[in-house]
DNA sequence: AAAAGAATGTACCAAAAGGTTAATTTGTCA
DNA sequence: TGACAAATTAACCTTTTGGTACATTCTTTT
């Protein structure tokens, strides 16, 4: 695959989508293999079929192309819960199926949690930066207060539970098994992360989650 | 404060371990600002009294330097739980006790979850270079492991407890509480980090580690 | 088909950053 | 007290790194 030594590409096609999405693809991955100021420009270019030169063409610095990769990052999370169709079925099932999806989610989806992680450990700059991702977000949360909504109507639900913590406790139950998997496991054992532990923290995360809101 | 362009220091006192502890101090508030690349060792220095011969003199390099920070950072979260004296409480309420002690002490104390956070950016691999760290966190497990097998004896915990899964759920709650923030607060209102919604939080996890154990 | 503009590749640059060299001062011990 | 080791300073060096200048090729429009 490797060209010759001074060999000038001399034909190409224009593909601006094509290599903007390369490139984004890439710097997903870079950026969540080494943080944002551990990443290297090079790095990302190096594993792309493009040229240096079409990062700042497209995405204007370093800064610029990291807050596009944590926007697609955001889409994808928030994309695959919206798909859940939770008013589908009974509030107490609905919640245990959203807490468990969450979970797994998160844990087949390491790079996105990974991406959010780096952004907190730079105080949340980027984001700050974007408009479409605050929009996103709010979805989950509409959602949730219209399942309990539904829970307080038909009786399963306690009146006083309010959706932002139990959003709050799932991610940080979901967040915290894929941010702080090194140094966890390192220091404690692998147990927690085998399959089978996953399974019993996944279980543990339901319980949790509909003790929160069931009627007592 | 700031000498005359040129003057040399021609005068000091040697003071290896005040050096040591200056450099520590120091680099622990940039490493946990700015994340381990994203550091400067000239930003290091100059908020330094000494120079920067100094760092690599006593630390070896940059790698070396957060490892020992890191290192540091862990002994002072897990002295603070030492230092609790469980066992002369009776089990449930020393678990209240515990979770909500770690939920403050965190809170008060973000630079060092915002250390371990980096390091599992990192894949944790300056934790790996240490010998001291695995022992110290040893100890917040065999203290657990006395905590339920005291619940169980007392009739007052289930049998079924695993220690590890409880330190898992504690700590997931109270590190999520502070490597999140940026983000969550971004997106969904500062609410939950207010005075009043951190003693929610709060109150939530006592809430949930005391359902984990208890008898049904 | 010519011109204009968008997209792309290559070579290069200036600054930043981690690290080192060499000299100087301080402390210790025979 | 004088030599030797430890500690410290200031200046310097090398490589890395994000970013740019400029030329070239493709695409569209007139």
């Amino acid at each position: 695959m490797k060209r010759n030594e001074g060999e000038r590409k001399t034909s190409w096609k224009q593909d601006p989508e094509g290599v903007k999405a390369d490139i984004l693809a890439v710097a997903t991955s870079v950026f969540a293999e080494s943080g944002f100021s551990g990443a290297r420009i090079d790095e990302i270019i190096r594993r792309t079929k493009t040229s240096k030169r079409m990062i700042y063409y497209y995405f204007g610095d370093k800064s610029g192309l990291y807050a596009r990769v944590l926007e697609a990052a955001y889409a994808r999370l928030r994309k695959g819960e919206g798909q859940l169709d939770l008013q589908a079925l009974p509030p107490l099932e609905a919640l245990a199926k959203l807490a468990a999806f969450t979970f797994d989610f998160h844990r087949n989806n390491p790079e996105y949690i990974r991406l959010i992680t780096i952004e907190n450990i730079h105080h949340g700059k980027h984001l700050k930066q974007s408009e479409t991702i605050p929009k996103l977000n709010s979805q989950i949360i509409t959602g949730l207060e219209d399942l309990c909504r539904r829970g307080v109507e038909d009786g399963t639900f306690r009146d006083d539970v309010d959706p932002l913590e139990l959003h709050w406790t799932i991610s940080a139950f979901c967040v915290f098994n894929i941010s702080n998997r090194a140094t966890f496991s390192h220091l404690y054992g692998d147990d927690l992360f085998t399959d089978a532990g996953q399974e019993r923290l996944r279980a543990r995360l339901v319980t949790m989650a509909l003790d929160m809101v069931r009627v007592r």
